[in-house]
DNA sequence: CGACGGGACGC
DNA sequence: CGACGGGACGC
């Protein structure tokens, strides 16, 4: 009866996106269509018919291809009569068929989402976060009791449940957003964990890992660097000791808008020690250099970056122009990074472009440049598994190296194990990094690369509505 | 040799 | 009160 793919209305798939009604028994199904249509697409109509007098029982299901759709058609349509001379429907969301509970389900467990954030996130911020949606009766952020550290969590309440559905569909895919369980029966949700899982520390390679930036808060202030210095958008790179044009460009090309970038060799092709790197604006260039002049790379080691001449005419208004490019810049790059999860996962919150610190990879491999990490909801086409000794990498480590064949997802350490798995959301790049990097040692680690073997299934985690 | 997660609320 | 049919992909 109904053209759309019997496999994907065939269960309540995505969840709560069936309806179940009640109305009169004259009610037909085309009278359902008719009023039901304009909410979304509808996948499937049932009325439910006694077998052998083929009366309807009053009682149909109305499948759609959206939760947010059928929620929408909830709210609108309890009540209204589909014909003349028959009573007001009653429209819930039906419950599954596999729960086999005829329990009406409730617009309480409808209506509040339960998400990841970042651990800066304040509730104004998931207020401003979610309010596209709908209206907020509340959002509130689970906090450690004592401390009261964010524990990266939070529920938002909406007033109704096409707003919490289309708050669940839409948002951004790192906050995780799912329904809340109701509160009311959940006795054993007091679990205790260590702190954050998000927390970025391995305990292993000393030293390595805690670099950062020599001057965080330092010279935003507009007027002192800038009256000084002539900026260009082109950047020399000097450097006390040996480095190869791959670290350096990778450390610049964290920074969105870089053009190019070459290691300066005199006439025998030895390295001079430094670097040209070209960006395609100011604002750019303004910010690699803020950020990076005085880095400390590789460790012991400080990088001094100064702007030479990239040829165009800098005259009066331009460098004022500059602090404003800065501002630009650094709002697309928050909107640009490859994903909402390298964002999140920085320790200094959501808003503030952080260059991650990269300067912690040791090792003699000739690593290619860094490349952008694809979005974590991307299809995984080949998964490694790499075994570390004598103990893992961080993982911001690990994301680091095995970006940079391109097309990387994800890094997961399996706890309490030295190893882990690196998925791609394409084939090339795990093959590369096999190639590359089994059997080599980053920052004192050896490790072994190799492809995973396909997962366990049966890993039945919660549903999500989307 | 090694192997598969993530996130729950003081009623 | 008011809860679960019909039809049948393509290896």
């Amino acid at each position: 009866m109904d053209e759309s793919n019997r496999a994907s209305s065939y269960l309540d798939e995505p969840p709560n996106s069936r309806l179940f009604l009640v109305t009169s028994k004259s009610i037909t199904e085309e009278n359902i269509r008719e009023h039901f249509a304009a909410f979304g697409e509808i996948q499937d109509i049932w009325v439910v018919k006694d077998k052998q007098t083929k009366e309807s029982k009053g009682v149909s299901f109305v499948k759609f291809s959206k939760s947010s759709q059928a929620c929408s058609a909830m709210e609108e349509m309890h009540g209204r009569c589909l014909a003349e001379g028959t009573k007001p429907i009653k429209v819930f969301i039906a419950q599954a068929r596999s729960s086999g509970s005829h329990r009406d389900v409730e617009d309480e467990e409808l209506t509040r989402i339960f998400v990841m954030i970042p651990k800066a996130f304040t509730e104004e911020d998931l207020k401003d976060t979610f309010k596209a949606y709908g209206d907020i009766e509340y959002a509130i952020i689970i906090r450690n009791k004592t401390t009261g550290e964010s524990k990266g969590l939070g529920y938002v309440r909406f007033h109704k449940p096409s707003q919490a559905a289309k708050a669940i569909e839409n948002c951004d895919k790192t906050f995780r957003a799912i329904l809340a369980e109701p509160r009311t029966k959940n006795a054993s949700a007091d679990n205790d964990y260590v702190s954050n899982p998000r927390s970025e520390h391995s305990g292993n390679d000393p030293g390595s890992n805690s670099y950062s930036f020599a001057h965080e808060s330092s010279s935003y202030a507009p007027g002192d660097t800038w009256s000084s210095d002539v900026i260009t958008r082109c950047l020399l790179v000097s450097s006390r000791v040996a480095v190869t044009q791959e670290q350096i460009c990778g450390l610049f090309d964290l920074i969105p808008g870089m053009d190019f970038c070459q290691m300066q060799r005199d006439q025998y092709g030895f390295s001079k020690g430094q670097v040209v790197a070209w960006y395609n604006n100011l604002g750019s260039a303004v910010y690699a250099k803020e950020k990076l002049n005085g880095f400390e790379y590789p460790p012991g080691n400080r990088l001094s970056v100064s702007y030479i001449d990239d040829g165009e005419d800098r005259t009066s208004p331009v460098g004022k122009m500059a602090m404003q490019l800065v501002a630009a810049q650094m709002m697309s790059m928050v909107w640009n990074s490859p994903s909402g999860a390298q964002l999140m996962k920085t320790s200094t919150g959501y808003t503030a472009p952080t260059v991650p610190q990269k300067a912690r990879v040791q090792t003699d491999v000739a690593l290619p440049p860094q490349k952008k990490l694809v979005a974590s909801d991307s299809v995984v086409k080949e998964r490694l598994f790499v075994i570390f000794n004598p103990s893992p990498l961080p993982v911001d480590v690990l994301e680091d190296v095995f970006c940079r064949f391109g097309s990387l997802m994800e890094v997961y350490l399996v706890p309490g194990r030295n190893v882990g798995y690196i998925k791609y959301a394409d084939r090339k790049p795990a093959h590369d990094a096999i190639a590359l990097l089994h059997g080599k040692v980053i920052n004192g680690i050896k490790m072994k690369v190799m492809l995973a073997d396909p997962p366990k299934e049966e890993s039945h985690k919660r549903q999500r509505t989307y």
